[in-house]
DNA sequence: ATTAGGG
DNA sequence: CCCTAAT
C-alpha cells in the first residue's frame, strides 16, 4: 500500500534534481533536514494537496536527516513529488525559507481540485530557493540595500534566503491564473527606503509597505498591527509605539521610544498581538527574530494537532513520527542546528505560529479522517486562527505548562480551496484570510460537486472548555445526500454511506453522518418545526426543508419496522 | 474499525 | 461536534 522512502539528501539542489528523476531513490547523505510537501498532480495538471495517506514524514537522526515518504497511492497511482524542499541551516531555522515554501505550496494547492495521481514535483535546481550558503544570500532584488530591511539576524539571512519558488513542473504551470500574488516576486523595496510615514496610510498601502519591508505579502488588515510590524521591521526594534510611526532611514522618528535593541520577551508579546493576523505573518518575523523563546505562545488547537516541539537534545528525534505526521500535521520545516546544541523547530503550517512545546506529547485521538488534502487543512486552520482574533489574544496569554495535558488534540482542520476572489485582502498565501461565510455560500451554491468545506470556528475557549473545534454547518446537499444514503444502504450503515455517498465530501466521518441523522430524525419528529422553532431558535442553522424531514421520517419508520431479519 | 449513545 | 463504551 504505502510506499515509504527514506532518504537523505546532500543538498537542496541536489535534492531537487534527484527527486526529479528518482524521487524515492534518493539516499544521499546529508546532514540537513528537509521538508517535503506532497502533492499530487491532477489530471488537468493541477496540484492537489497530499492526502492523509500521502504522508510526508521528516525524520531526523542524529547526524542526518531522513525523509520518509509514506503515502498510499490511494486509488490512483502515483509518483510523489516534492514541492518544496526546505533545508535548514546549521544555526537557525530559516523561517523565511520555510514560509515561502509554504506559500508556494499553498498556492499550488489552491488551484487544485481533485485528486488524480500523485506526482512528485521537483523544483528546478536554480529555482529561487536559496540553499543556504554564505554567498548567494541575497537576490538581485535585494542586493542594493545598504541596510537590511529585515529584522532578521544576519545569519538567518545567510542561512537561507528564500524567495519565490517557481514551479517548474508542468503541473505548476497549468494553473489558470497565478493566484499567487506578486508578493514573493520582487518586492518593491523602494518603499522601504527613505522616509515613510505610516500613520495615514490606508491599509492597502500599509500592506504594500509591509511587502516592501519584508519581501512578502501579508494578509493582515489591521492597520495598527501593520504599522507596528513595519516599524519593527525597519527599525529592527521590537519596542515600537503604536503611534507616531514615521520611519526614516530605518530609524524611528518622532516617537518617544527609541529603537531598542532586539528585545527579548517584548517581541513575543507584541507579535502575538497580531489581530486576526495570520500566524503566517508572525511566523516569518517571529522566527526571524530568532530567539529561543520560552514556551510562551498561543496555542491553537490546530497547532496541538500539528504538534511541533522543540527538542534540545540531539538524540531526541521525532518520537511518534507516523501518527502525528500522518495526520494533518504538516511539517513545513524542520530545522536542526548542527552544532552541539540541536534545536529542532517545527514550523507549523499555521503560518508562522511557530510553537514550541517544551514537551507535551499530544495524544492525538485517532480519528481517521479519510479526507484529502492535509495541506488544505492547514490552510483552514490558518483561517480559523484568523477568524478569531480575540481568541488569539486569549490564547496568547495562555501558557501551556509542560506536562499539562492539552485536551484539544482532536479534530483535524479542513480547508476549503478558496479561489481567491478578492484582490483586496484575500490572498492565496498560506494564511489566506477569507470570509468564511462568504466562501461557504459560494461553494455551496456552486453545488455539491465539489466538497463543500465549511468550516466555522467558534470555539469559545474561555469558559474553560475549548470545545467544538470546528463546526461546519451541514449543507443542504449534504443532508440530501445523507438521506439518500440512508435510503439506499439503511440507517446504521454509516461507513457504507460514507464511502459510497460521501466520497466527495472529504470531511464528515461516518460518525458525523450518524450524528446528523440522529438530528434529522429528531427534527423530523418534532412537531411543527417551522412554527415553534422559528421564534426563538437561533437562525444559525439552516432550515431543513420539510420535504426532507418527511423523507427522513419515512425512512426512519420504514427501517425501524423492517429490521434485516430476512436476508 | 464501526456503531450507538451520552454529553 | 466530541468522546467513549461496546461490538
Amino acid at each position: 500500500m504505502g510506499t515509504t522512502v527514506v532518504g537523505t539528501v546532500e543538498d537542496c539542489r541536489e535534492m531537487f534534481d534527484v527527486s526529479a528523476q528518482t524521487p524515492f531513490s534518493s539516499t544521499n547523505q546529508i546532514g540537513n533536514p528537509v521538508a517535503y510537501k506532497l502533492v499530487r498532480v491532477a489530471g488537468d495538471g493541477r496540484l492537489v494537496p497530499a492526502t492523509d495517506e500521502e504522508i510526508l514524514e521528516v525524520n531526523e537522526t542524529d547526524t542526518h536527516a531522513c525523509l520518509t515518504f509514506d503515502y498510499l497511492p490511494a486509488q490512483e497511482t502515483s509518483q510523489v513529488i516534492n514541492l518544496g524542499l526546505l533545508r535548514s541551516d546549521n544555526v537557525e531555522p530559516s523561517t523565511d525559507q520555510v514560509s515561502s515554501q509554504s506559500d508556494y505550496g499553498e498556492e499550488l494547492l489552491q488551484k487544485v481540485e481533485q485528486d488524480d495521481r500523485l506526482v512528485m514535483v521537483s523544483t528546478p535546481p536554480d529555482a529561487n530557493i536559496r540553499c543556504c550558503n554564505e554567498n548567494n544570500m541575497f537576490d538581485e532584488d535585494q542586493v542594493h540595500h545598504d541596510h537590511e530591511p529585515l529584522p532578521f539576524s544576519s545569519d538567518v539571512q545567510k542561512g537561507c534566503d528564500s524567495n519565490t519558488v517557481e514551479p517548474c513542473s508542468d503541473a505548476a504551470s497549468s494553473p489558470k491564473e497565478t493566484a499567487l500574488p506578486p508578493a514573493a516576486g520582487k518586492p518593491d523595496f523602494s518603499l522601504v527606503r527613505g522616509e515613510i510615514c505610516l500613520n495615514n496610510l490606508p491599509i492597502k498601502a500599509l500592506q504594500e509597505t509591509f511587502r516592501a519591508t519584508f519581501g512578502r505579502e501579508t494578509t493582515v488588515k489591521d492597520k495598527t498591527w501593520l504599522k507596528r510590524r513595519i516599524t519593527m521591521g525597519l527599525t529592527k526594534s521590537f519596542d515600537v509605539p503604536t503611534t507616531d510611526l514615521t520611519i526614516k532611514d530605518n530609524k524611528l522618528v518622532g516617537s518617544q521610544h527609541k529603537a531598542n535593541d532586539v528585545g527579548d520577551d517584548v517581541r513575543a508579546t507584541s507579535l502575538k498581538e497580531a489581530p486576526s493576523s495570520s500566524a503566517e505573518d508572525l511566523s516569518g518575523e517571529e522566527r526571524a527574530a530568532k530567539r529561543v523563546r520560552k514556551p510562551t505562545r498561543r496555542y491553537i488547537e490546530e497547532l496541538s494537532e500539528t504538534d511541533e516541539k522543540q527538542i534540545t537534545d540531539k538524540s531526541v528525534l521525532f518520537p511518534s513520527k507516523h501518527q502525528r505526521l500522518s495526520e494533518k500535521s504538516e511539517v513545513r520545516s524542520v530545522s536542526v542546528s548542527s552544532g552541539k546544541r540541536v534545536t529542532v523547530t517545527r514550523v507549523v503550517p499555521l503560518g508562522g505560529s511557530e510553537v514550541e512545546v517544551p514537551y507535551v506529547s499530544h495524544v492525538r485521538r485517532s480519528r481517521p479522517r479519510e479526507n484529502v488534502m492535509a495541506l488544505m487543512e492547514c490552510h483552514t486552520s490558518c483561517l480559523e486562527a484568523k477568524a478569531s482574533a480575540v481568541e488569539n489574544n486569549l490564547l496568547n496569554s495562555e501558557v501551556v505548562s509542560p506536562g499539562s495535558v492539552v485536551k484539544s488534540a482532536s479534530g483535524p482542520i479542513q480547508i476549503e480551496f478558496a479561489t481567491s476572489h478578492n484582490n483586496n485582502n484575500e490572498e492565496v498565501h498560506v494564511l489566506t484570510e477569507v470570509d468564511q461565510d462568504m466562501e461557504l455560500d459560494h461553494v455551496d451554491s456552486s453545488g455539491n460537486s465539489s466538497d463543500d468545506y465549511n468550516n466555522t470556528s467558534a470555539p469559545t475557549m474561555q469558559g474553560g472548555g475549548l470545545r467544538r473545534k470546528h463546526h461546519r454547518a451541514w449543507t443542504l446537499s449534504e443532508v440530501t445526500t445523507l438521506v439518500e444514503g440512508v435510503s439506499k444502504y439503511g440507517a446504521g450503515k454509516w461507513s457504507e454511506i460514507k464511502k459510497l455517498s460521501f466520497s466527495s465530501y472529504s470531511h464528515r466521518t461516518s460518525v458525523d453522518l450518524k450524528d446528523k441523522w440522529r438530528n434529522l430524525l429528531r427534527a423530523s419528529f418534532a412537531q411543527n418545526p417551522s412554527n415553534s422553532m422559528g421564534s426563538f431558535k437561533k437562525h444559525g442553522s439552516m432550515h431543513i426543508p420539510m420535504e426532507i424531514l418527511l423523507q427522513v421520517r419515512e425512512l426512519a419508520e420504514k427501517q425501524s419496522l423492517v429490521p434485516p431479519n430476512h436476508r
